[in-house]
DNA sequence: CGGGATCCCAAGCGATACTG
DNA sequence: CAGTATCGCTTGGGATCCCG
């Protein structure tokens, strides 16, 4: 357990250190998940199926000598970010954006988290697109998971619906705010990933409630550009590329 | 070899595919080196002096697969990135700003690349104070290995000096531009890191030649913050470990 | 001689069972 | 529910060997 570090990979230079920190299999989805809140032991093994338990504790340890988290005194089992931890969100939200061109179709047995999609909206908000928008609360249902999130003054606050989230430090008690637009909507997880790279058509979206005009500014306000060229993905037998110039 | 897609993490995510793709061991700081320029299989090998080559070949295999790398046809061994392989560059420059507030002392035997030094003086550059600088040359010589940053227009250019880096493009002929300052100074790592953390007071860098002053406008232009409480961290910067079994 | 493939061994990983 | 213990399989590490 726990000898990553032992494995260092000889150089002198911060990507190097941070892989050797958060490198690991599975480390860096377990810090994507804690980004989104407090979370417990059980609550990251539900957001991550397949890993298994021995390896999630041995991450839960080494992360926490590495100053990445720490225990939540007060919950059995719980565990969050530390500062130093926090600041592995452009991290990971670089990563969201680069995977979002090759996401391709959800293959056999993948399933969709909130705690992922929670993260994805992040990544994808733009916060001069929503400035100067009137504030907003978004409920999305994703392939079975839902969220809401809510933009005020360019600013984005997402939180999972449902169990499985540790009381949070509550945003100021209850909010204040009255919004004046709000919409809820149904996607699968193709349309949704379509939906933020502008490939979807915003009217074709299944709609809970509110007007179709908020979903099209939801899909101005969060935005993934796919990446230059589609991802070739697994040629075969070699050749196959390449075009641009 | 290349089984890293079959170990997927069965989340429909993107940083989950992104970690599919790039996660593997060595995987990034390949693509870091490469993000320089096109490299030869030996200059990886160089630049990368603990990654066994039955694991270099594998991964240049794996991330040809993923489209992220292809062969330079012209070059015996020559490789380089896709332009999806390219768009990488924000995860790699997140990973580099991180690692840097963790970088510590060098441990025992690590070394400093001209590679991984080009990628973080991308990572520390910051365009916008070096808004209305004057066409500026910096040569820098860190703990032996040695580059050329040009700063033009609040643009960046880096390259490493000497052998191991293949026939660039060119980027358009002879650079025509008459430097009105230049710079050359000598550093060891842990001062590189000073400096750019701004801890290192520019006044005791060691100059080869230019001014003084010229050093100080580096420090403005290259900067990356430490992250806001240190990482109190067990771990003895990749020494230390570790009896465990 | 540089580029790359092939061994073997150790360490990490994954699945299951088990304990506080 | 929150982990630890154990075991077999897979991967990475290091040295060696082969090819052009």
């Amino acid at each position: 357990m726990a000898t990553r570090a032992a494995r260092g990979f000889g150089q002198y230079s911060g990507a190097a250190r941070t892989l050797e920190r958060v490198g690991d299999r599975w480390a860096m989805l377990i810090v994507r998940d804690l980004l989104v809140g407090a979370r417990r032991y059980g609550d990251l093994k539900a957001g991550l199926p397949r890993i298994p338990t021995n390896i999630l504790s041995d991450r839960l340890k080494e992360l926490q000598e590495s100053g990445v988290i720490r225990r939540v005194p007060t919950v059995r089992g719980g565990y969050e970010l530390t500062a130093f931890g926090r600041a592995l969100e452009p991290v990971v939200v670089a990563l969201e954006r680069w995977g979002w061109s090759a996401l391709g179709e959800p293959a056999e047995g993948e399933i969709v988290t909130a705690d992922s999609l929670a993260v994805a909206l992040r990544a994808a908000f733009r916060s001069d697109a929503a400035a100067g928008a009137p504030p907003t609360e978004y409920v999305l249902h994703v392939s079975g998971v839902s969220l809401v999130a809510i933009v005020v003054n360019a600013t984005l606050e997402v939180s999972p619906i449902g169990p499985g989230a540790l009381p949070q430090p509550q945003r100021g008690g209850a909010p204040e705010v009255a919004f004046e637009v709000s919409a809820e909507f149904v996607l699968s997880a193709a349309e949704f990933r379509d939906l933020l790279s502008g490939s979807l058509d915003p009217a074709g979206v299944q709609l809970l409630a509110g007007e179709h005009d908020a979903v099209v500014r939801f899909a101005r306000m969060f935005h993934i550009d796919p990446v230059g060229p589609a991802p070739d993905a697994v040629v075969g037998s070699g050749a196959a590329e390449v075009s641009v110039a």
